[in-house]
DNA sequence: GTACGGTCTGTGAGCGTGAACAAGAAGTAC
DNA sequence: GTACTTCTTGTTCACGCTCACAGACCGTAC
């Protein structure tokens, strides 16, 4: 009946107007803070809209604007600890510069699921997409639909064709394997990281670069796929091998796998195999022993992103752009001299 | 300068319509699947589809249906293992849902924060939001604002005025502690979680229960920051003490640090001192002793949560619902009978 | 007095889509 | 043959906002 029910329908800027007495246009003049708006009417226009409590409309301001003020994220397992501090640091990074953040999770590792991801974040309107996927496959896919809307890499790798924001894995590795080599031991085994992903062929050339600097012989590479389990079982294999004294593991959750193996195969930590991890998550101070790892910055690692796609949204910024983030390593108790046994 | 260039800008519905020869209504009725479009012309507008690349445009779409597509979810520290696990959950039952998801995480955990972030939602215009934040403060804040939008929990306790979804805390708890007690400790110590936290509360509740159930008395309450770190420190008081003989924590990580810490102490596990945990995330299995721990399913937990969501903004569902999620328990070598020792 | 520049505000158009309505074509029943 | 229903398509409008433009007002300079 009454005109007035206008408790029924969200506000809208017609109605600020109307209240404050202006045309609708000075309300989104104010709320754009656009300049020439008197005083004394930008707060009649202000306590409008906190009167009614009004919100603008971001389908239709993203409508005329061309501009849906969001940002879509893609990962592939975002319940690793690296994907999810990544994510973590993204949506900081795009909360402050004033983006919204959409994520999309991979399910399988091709790349027809990527371009379906993506291809997802874009009919959404996304206005840029960073993608955290480590994945040779990934990467490819990826660089081909950088066309259509801004894309930034965050990973591992530099053949990559979009900007790219990593840490140094391979000087990671490298600094792993030099302080195992340097505390005496004559090789360094390498527990490596599932083939297809690009951190773990990094950390692999690291390892491999440094024993071949030093002369010393590369053994045979074991593979897991990030997991303590797959870490536990190459541990069982490892603990077989009476020549094994030092192992580097591509990640953590690996290396704890491994720990518990060799506990088991009663070989004792560090004193008669060292063990190095990659990532430094929380808990690997608190590994029996504490382990010897590279901290990686995931949180700075996604805000960089962020920041590198921020910047191709607005036009700036170099196509090819590569942030490198250096890995440091953190000395404990799992790794120690070489000593000679039996 | 002529009108064809049409690689310049998207194509739109318009477009797609006159290379089909029909008009833009009937380009959305094929689009939305609306009946009595007669098969070829069907087929002619799919073909200019894809012969366009067309893609809806979502901010008209969102503008006109008054429905944006998009869910919310509103997380505390995305970075931990459980809240990473319920957003993939989370996401994946949001996407065959037909939803996009954004992300809002919280960076401090006092009402006002939370208030925030779903306002920035609200703002995006997600039709609903789940919040992923166990903290009372959280959930209060929570209560006040289901008004506007349809809001989801996804935590504990069961005092919230919206609709939740939480593992059964109480219930898991008070399995690990009759556990420990049937091995035949005499009572079962509990280092706990940050007091403010739902969970901390409910697993608390249940060992507290259980042991005055069974007639045993309930020792201090040490607690901890649900960090490995928090563990540790909490262990190095407990292994002063010669009574304690199992000790059940709040969660697996705090879990790893005790264990660290009674095994820098001298105390043997399980043959001086059971521990069992509560999360079962990956790596328990692969702790020095393996961990007995309660498992909880938090993907599942997740896509519980969402599918809550989804019923209520489509005005199904109960506004009171709780789904109570059971937990298992998980026996590994940590814990042990009783040992008279000295 | 007129002319001019700057400040402030309002009017109208249009963004791309879906919904309501209208209207033509085709088939069926009498 | 007419009347009626069903299928199929097109036209017009509205969603809520920003942008381009126009106009009103004020002060100052000539």
């Amino acid at each position: 009946m009454g005109t007035d029910s206008a408790e029924l329908r969200q506000p809208v800027m017609a109605d600020v107007a109307k209240l404050a007495g202006v045309s609708h246009q000075t309300v989104s003049r104010v709320l754009n803070g656009a300049p020439h708006v008197r005083p004394d009417t930008r707060d009649r226009v202000l306590a409008a809209i906190r009167e009614l409590d009004y919100r603008p409309n971001s389908a239709a301001r993203a409508l005329v604007t061309k501009r849906s003020q969001t940002l879509g994220v893609v990962s592939f397992d975002s319940t690793l600890y690296g994907p999810a501090s990544m994510l973590d640091g993204i949506e900081q990074a795009a909360r402050s510069a004033g983006y919204f953040v959409s994520v999309a999770s991979l399910r399988s590792l091709d790349s027809r699921s990527v371009q379906e991801a993506v291809d997802r974040l874009r009919d959404q309107g996304v206005e840029g997409v960073v993608v955290i996927a480590p994945q040779i496959s990934a990467v490819s896919a990826v660089a081909k639909l950088s066309s259509s809307v801004p894309v930034v890499a965050v990973g591992s790798g530099n053949q990559a064709r979009v900007p790219m924001v990593s840490v140094d894995n391979q000087a990671g590795a490298a600094a792993a394997t030099r302080h195992l080599l340097d505390l005496g031991h004559r090789t360094v085994h390498h527990l490596g990281g599932p083939s297809g992903w690009l951190e773990s062929q990094d950390r692999q050339a690291g390892w491999r670069q440094t024993l071949e600097a030093a002369g010393a012989q590369a053994p045979e590479v074991h593979s897991g796929d990030w997991s303590a389990r797959s870490g536990y079982q190459a541990g069982l294999r490892l603990a077989e091998d009476p020549e094994v004294s030092a192992v580097f593991c591509a990640n953590d959750h690996m290396a704890l796998g491994l720990l518990r193996a060799l506990h088991e195969a009663g070989r004792s930590i560090p004193g008669d195999i060292s063990v190095v991890g990659f990532d430094d998550i929380h808990e690997a101070a608190y590994f029996t022993p504490p382990l010897t790892t590279v901290r990686q910055d995931f949180g700075e690692l996604g805000r960089r992103a962020l920041g590198l796609l921020v910047d191709a949204v607005a036009g700036v910024g170099h196509a090819r752009e590569h942030v490198l983030i250096s890995a440091e390593l953190v000395l404990r108790r799992s790794s120690g001299p070489f000593a000679t046994r039996r």
